[in-house]
RNA sequence: GCCGGGAUGGCGGAAUCGGUAGACGCAGCGGAUUCAAAAUCCGCCGCUGGUAACAGUGUGGGGGUUCGAGUCCCCCUCCCGGCACCA
C-alpha cells in the first residue's frame, strides 16, 4: 500500500475496475427491488461546468447510495442534442450544428468519465440522432390524429431586418440581439399541444406527489393557475357596431360586475380590427402595440396606454351603455383577450381610469368600514371582498352570495354562466428553426395539413448545411420541402419548422429504458423501470420542463404506450454554483471580467477580505459580488482542471460538504483544499491502520469497555446514526460532516491497544462505508488495501449498534427564566422528579433564584430543567 | 408587474417536534516540528466589557405568541430563480 494518497493512480484503477466488471451495467431480471435514479441530461455546450458537475455527483449520490442499500439501480446519462446554440456557433465558426453538436458530446463524455459516475452507457441517447427522433415524430402524428396537437396562428418575435424568428431570450430591450432593429408581434400560423385539456389533472395529481418539493408543486399550481368565476356577455351596441354579437370576458369578481364602468381587449381583438378600419389614429395605436417582444415579463412592466375605440357594448345587467377600450395591458392569450374595467375595485383599472378620465364606481364596501368612498390614491382595502352596495338589488349580498345571483341572472339573460379559466394556455411546439426535430407534416393544397406515413418516418434532418442567421435553412431547401401530398400523391410542401426542443427533454427518461429498441418508442423495460424513483435537476426547471413532462406521459398513457401518469416519484431541485466575481473597467466604461484563478486576494487579520490584486501585475481590481458561474462573469471554474489537480474525489466531496444539495453553492479554491487535506488525512489513517494497529483487524470488541474507549465507540456510532438520518432526507452536507466527525474520533484511538485496533477497524470500515457514494475511488481502493473486503460495493450499509450507543449518564441543560445558566448530570434513567430535585440544588439554580420560590418548573426530560421564579 | 425561494460569526454552513445558537469545514491568530519553507500536529477563535472568573448582547429590520423563538404569527427591506421561443 502507498503511504500517500494518489487520486490519479487509484482513480484511474477504480473506473478500470467498475469498466470491466460491468458494474453499473442494469438489467431487468434483478431480484432486487428497481431504483431509478435520473438527473436530468445536459446539453452539449461544449465543456462541462460546475452546475452539471454537482447535478451528476449528487445523482451518483443517490444511485450508489440505493445500489449498497441493495437495489436494482440504473442511471442512464445522455444528451439534449438539439437547440439554439449549435445555430449561433453554426454561424459564428462557420462549423454545421451537427458537427459541433456530436464534436461536443464526444469531449464532454470524457469529462464525465473522469468523475467515475455509476453510469450505464450502454443507455445512451442522443436527442438529435435518427433513432431518436423518428419516436417523436411517430408520437405526433398519433396525437395529431386524437386532436391533441392542431394548428393556429401563434404570436412570435419579428425581427424585420434579418427576416427572422427571434426567442425571447435573443431580444433585448425590444431590438433584435444582431440586428438592433425593433422588434415586432406577428401572428403565424403554429402547432399546438392541446395541455389544457389535461390541465384538471396536472392539477390535481401534484397531491399524489409526496416527495415532490412543495415550492415546486406550488409554483406549477400557480403555473396552472385554475381559478373559478363567471363568463360575462356583453351585447354589441348595434348602434356603434354594424354586426350582431356579444364581447365575451371572464372574471373572478362578478361580484363587482354593477361597477363597471368600461371594457378593454387587446390590440389583437376583432372589435379592435373592426374599429381601426375606421379610425387610422387607432390603426396606428394598435400598430404600436404590436411593436417590442412577446416575453411576459415585458408586457406586464410596460407603461399602461390605452385608446378608445368609439365602439359601444351593453352591460348585461344594466342595459347602460359602456364603451370599449383598446388596452396594451391585455393580453389576446389569456381567457377572452377582452376585461370588464371595475376601477374602484381593481388596482390596474383603476390607474388607467384615471389616467383617461373613466368613471369610477365603487360597488363594494369592506366589511371592516375602511372607506367609504374612493379616494384620489388607490388603497389596497378597495380589492378587498366585502359587502355590495349601489347594487341595486344586489346591495347587501357578499362575495359569494353575489357571484351566485349575478350568475344565476346572467344564464337566466343567456349573456353568461359560471366557468372555470385556466392560466395556462396550449403548448405552442412550432419553431422557425434548423436544429431541431423537423415536424412530420406535409401541406397539401387539396387535402390541408396531412401527416407523415410510419413507413416514411423518420423526416431526417438534413446535417450538411449553411446557416446565415436569417431564418431557417430548411426553407431555402426544396430537396427537403418538395414531396409528394401522402393522401393524394399530388406536389406538396413538407413542414419546414421544427419542434420546440422541450418535446425531446418529455419523454428521454422512457427512452433510456427501451434505447435499443428500433421496433418501438418504449417497450415494457420502460414498464419495469418507470416512473424515475429519484430526478435530479436545476429549480429553474420547476416549472416548464416538469409540467411538459408530466402532461407527454399522461399523453403517451392514453396512446396505450404505457400504463404510467407521474413520470418522477422523487424530485429534487439543485441550487446554483456560485463564485466571487472580479472586473476592472476599461477606458470606455465597459467592465472586463477577469476569472478568480488570475486574482489574489489579501485579508486583513480577522481574515476579512481587504482588497484584490491581478496576479499578473499586482494592480488591484474590483470585487463584483457573488454570481452565478458563467461565460460572461468570467467566473467559471474549470471542472477539469480541478479534477487534474485534486483528483474527482476531492472535487466530489468538497460539492457534496460545502452546502446543502437544494441551496446555491458557492465556490471556494480554499474549501477544495480543505476536502482534499481530509481524504489526505483518510488514507494516511487506513496506512497507519495496516502499518500500526494491525493486529486488531481480527479481534473482537470486547462487551466491557474502558470508558474512555467506550466514548470513542459511541461517538463513532452516534455519528453513524445521525449520517444515516441524513441519508434519508438527503442532506449530504452533514453526513460529510459527520463522517469527519467520525475520523477525528478515529484519531483519538491510542495505538498498540487491542480493543483499540478492534474499534479502529469497525469504525474506519464505517467510515469508508459512509464515503462511498460521495467518494467512491478512496473507499474503492482503501477497502481492499485494508482488506475489509473485495469490492465496497457489495458491503452492507453501516447500522448503528444499540450497545455502542448505551450510556449511564446524560448531561441536562438548566434555564433561570428562560436564561442558560448552567447544566447538572443525572442518570439515564432518572425520573422526572428526580431531575427536578437535581436541578435546584444546583449551584448555580441557588445563585440565581436569589432565595425566591420557583413559581413553574418546565422539565423536557433528555433536554432541559427551566425554573421560573 | 405576477409566482416561488432565501437572509445565522470574517466565509460556507449546523441546530431532527418550539428547548445548549454557531456542530463540521474554510480563513485568521498563537505554538510545535524544520537550517528555512511547504506539508503535518497542538491550541485559540460571534460581538462588547473584563487579566480572569464572569456579565451583557446576538440568527436581515420592526412587532407579537410562549416558561422558552433562528424555528410559529403579522408587517417591512434586500438578494436570487421562473414568467410560456435560453436550456
Amino acid at each position: 500500500m502507498q503511504d500517500k494518497y494518489q487520486p490519479a493512480a487509484i482513480e484511474a484503477a477504480a473506473q478500470d475496475h467498475w469498466d470491466s466488471t460491468m458494474a453499473f451495467r442494469a438489467t431487468e431480471d434483478s431480484p432486487r427491488p428497481k431504483y431509478y435514479c435520473l438527473s436530468m441530461f445536459p446539453y452539449p455546450s461544449g465543456k462541462l461546468h460546475m452546475g452539471h458537475v454537482r447535478n451528476y455527483t449528487i445523482g451518483d449520490v443517490f444511485a450508489r447510495y440505493h445500489y449498497m442499500r441493495g437495489y436494482n439501480v440504473l442511471q442512464p446519462m445522455g444528451w439534449d442534442a438539439f437547440g439554439m446554440p449549435a445555430e449561433n456557433a453554426a454561424i459564428q465558426n462557420n462549423v454545421p450544428p451537427a458537427k459541433w453538436t456530436y464534436d461536443n458530446i464526444d469531449y464532454m463524455k470524457d469529462q464525465l468519465k473522469r468523475l467515475g459516475f455509476a453510469v450505464d452507457w450502454s443507455r445512451e441517447i442522443a436527442t438529435c440522432a435518427p433513432e431518436y427522433y423518428r419516436w417523436e415524430q411517430w408520437l405526433f402524428t398519433r396525437l395529431f390524429e386524437k386532436g391533441l396537437i392542431y394548428k393556429r396562428l401563434g404570436t412570435v418575435n419579428w425581427d424585420p431586418v434579418d427576416e427572422t424568428v427571434l426567442a425571447n431570450e435573443q431580444v433585448i430591450d425590444g431590438r433584435g440581439w444582431r440586428s438592433g432593429a425593433l422588434i415586432e408581434k406577428r401572428e403565424i400560423p403554429m402547432y399546438y399541444m392541446r395541455i389544457t385539456a389535461y390541465a384538471d389533472e396536472l392539477l390535481a395529481a401534484l397531491d399524489t406527489l409526496p416527495d415532490w418539493p412543495e415550492q415546486v408543486k406550488l409554483m406549477q399550481k400557480n403555473w396552472i393557475g385554475r381559478s373559478e368565476g363567471v363568463e360575462a356577455h356583453f351585447p354589441y351596441d348595434a348602434t356603434s357596431i354594424g354586426e350582431a354579437g356579444a364581447l365575451k370576458v371572464f372574471t373572478t369578481r362578478a361580484d363587482t360586475l354593477m361597477g363597471a364602468t368600461y371594457v378593454a381587449v387587446a390590440a389583437e381583438h376583432a372589435l379592435a380590427m373592426i374599429a381601426a378600419a375606421r379610425n387610422p389614429a387607432l390603426a396606428a395605436f394598435i400598430e404600436e402595440c404590436k411593436q417590442g417582444g412577446m416575453a411576459e415579463a415585458t408586457l406586464a412592466t410596460m407603461e399602461k396606454k390605452g385608446m378608445d375605440t368609439g365602439l359601444k357594448v351593453v352591460h348585461p345587467l344594466t342595459g347602460e351603455s359602456l364603451p370599449v377600450w383598446v388596452a396594451n395591458y391585455v393580453l389576446m392569450g389569456y381567457g377572452e383577450g377582452a376585461v370588464m374595467a371595475v376601477p374602484a375595485h381593481d388596482e390596474r383599472d383603476f390607474a388607467f381610469a384615471r389616467q383617461y378620465g373613466l368613471p369610477i364606481r365603487m360597488v363594494i364596501r369592506s366589511t371592516e368600514g375602511r372607506y367609504t368612498e374612493v379616494s384620489e390614491q388607490w388603497i389596497d382595502a378597495y380589492a378587498e371582498y366585502g359587502q355590495l352596495v349601489n347594487s341595486g338589488k344586489y346591495d347587501g349580498l357578499d362575495y359569494q352570495g353575489a357571484v351566485d345571483a349575478i350568475a344565476a341572472d346572467l344564464a337566466a339573460k343567456g349573456l353568461g354562466q359560471k366557468r372555470v379559466q385556466f392560466r395556462r394556455r396550449d403548448w405552442g411546439i412550432s419553431r422557425q428553426r434548423y436544429w431541431g426535430c423537423p415536424i412530420p407534416m406535409v401541406r397539401c393544397d387539396d387535402c390541408g395539413d396531412v401527416p407523415v406515413p410510419d413507413e416514411q418516418l423518420p423526416v431526417v434532418l438534413p446535417e450538411d448545411v449553411e446557416l446565415t442567421g436569417r431564418g431557417s435553412p430548411l426553407t431555402r431547401m426544396p430537396s427537403f420541402f418538395e414531396c409528394a401530398c401522402p393522401r393524394c400523391g399530388k406536389p406538396a410542401r413538407r413542414e419546414t419548422d421544427t419542434m420546440d426542443t422541450f418535446v425531446e427533454s418529455s419523454w428521454y427518461f422512457l427512452r433510456y429504458a427501451s434505447n435499443d429498441n428500433s421496433e418501438a418508442m418504449i417497450d415494457a423495460r420502460a414498464g419495469y423501470w418507470a416512473p424515475v424513483d429519484q430526478y435530479i435537476g436545476g429549480i429553474e426547471h420547476a416549472i416548464l420542463h416538469l409540467l411538459y413532462s408530466r402532461f407527454f406521459t399522461r399523453a403517451l398513457r392514453d396512446c396505450g404506450l404505457i400504463d404510467l401518469s407521474e413520470p418522477f416519484a422523487r424530485l429534487l431541485t439543485q441550487g446554483m454554483v456560485v463564485a466571487s466575481s472580479y472586473y476592472r473597467e476599461d477606458e470606455n466604461g465597459n467592465k472586463q471580467w477577469i476569472n478568480p484563478t488570475d486574482i489574489s486576494v489579501t485579508t486583513d487579520e480577522r481574515g476579512r477580505p481587504v482588497n484584490a490584486t491581478l496576479k499578473a501585475d499586482g494592480l488591484p481590481v474590483t470585487i463584483g459580488g457573488i454570481e452565478k458561474m458563467s461565460k460572461s462573469k468570467n467566473n467559471g471554474v474549470d471542472p477539469l482542471s480541478m479534477i487534474e489537480q485534486y483528483g474527482a474525489d476531492t472535487v466530489r466531496l468538497f460539492i457534496m460538504f460545502a452546502a446543502p444539495p437544494d441551496q446555491q453553492l458557492e465556490w471556494s479554491d480554499s474549501g477544495v483544499e480543505g476536502a482534499s487535506r481530509f481524504l489526505r488525512r483518510v488514507w494516511a489513517f487506513g496506512y497507519g491502520l495496516l502499518t500500526e494497529h494491525g493486529i486488531g483487524k481480527n479481534s473482537e470488541i470486547p462487551s466491557s469497555l474502558p470508558a474512555p474507549l467506550a466514548d470513542v465507540r459511541r461517538e463513532i456510532h452516534t455519528h453513524l446514526k445521525q449520517a444515516n438520518h441524513d441519508f434519508a432526507k438527503h442532506q449530504f452536507n452533514t453526513v460529510v460532516s459527520a463522517a469527519m466527525k467520525i475520523l477525528n474520533a478515529l484519531e483519538k484511538l491510542p495505538h498498540g491497544d487491542a480493543s483499540a485496533s478492534a474499534i479502529a477497524f469497525e469504525g474506519f470500515s464505517i467510515l469508508l462505508r459512509l464515503l462511498s457514494p460521495v467518494t467512491p475511488h478512496i473507499a474503492h481502493a482503501l477497502w481492499q488495501e485494508c482488506g475489509l473486503g473485495d469490492d465496497i460495493l457489495a458491503a452492507p450499509w453501516p447500522e448503528p449498534k444499540s450497545d455502542a450507543l448505551a450510556q449511564d449518564e446524560i448531561e441536562l441543560m438548566l434555564q433561570i427564566n428562560g436564561k442558560l445558566r448552567g447544566s447538572f448530570r443525572v442518570t439515564a434513567d432518572a425520573q422526572r422528579s428526580d431531575i427536578e430535585t437535581t436541578a435546584l440544588a444546583t449551584e448555580a439554580a441557588q445563585r440565581f433564584m436569589e432565595g425566591k420560590p420557583a413559581k413553574k418548573v418546565v422539565t423536557v426530560p433528555g433536554r432541559l430543567v427551566n425554573i421560573v421564579v
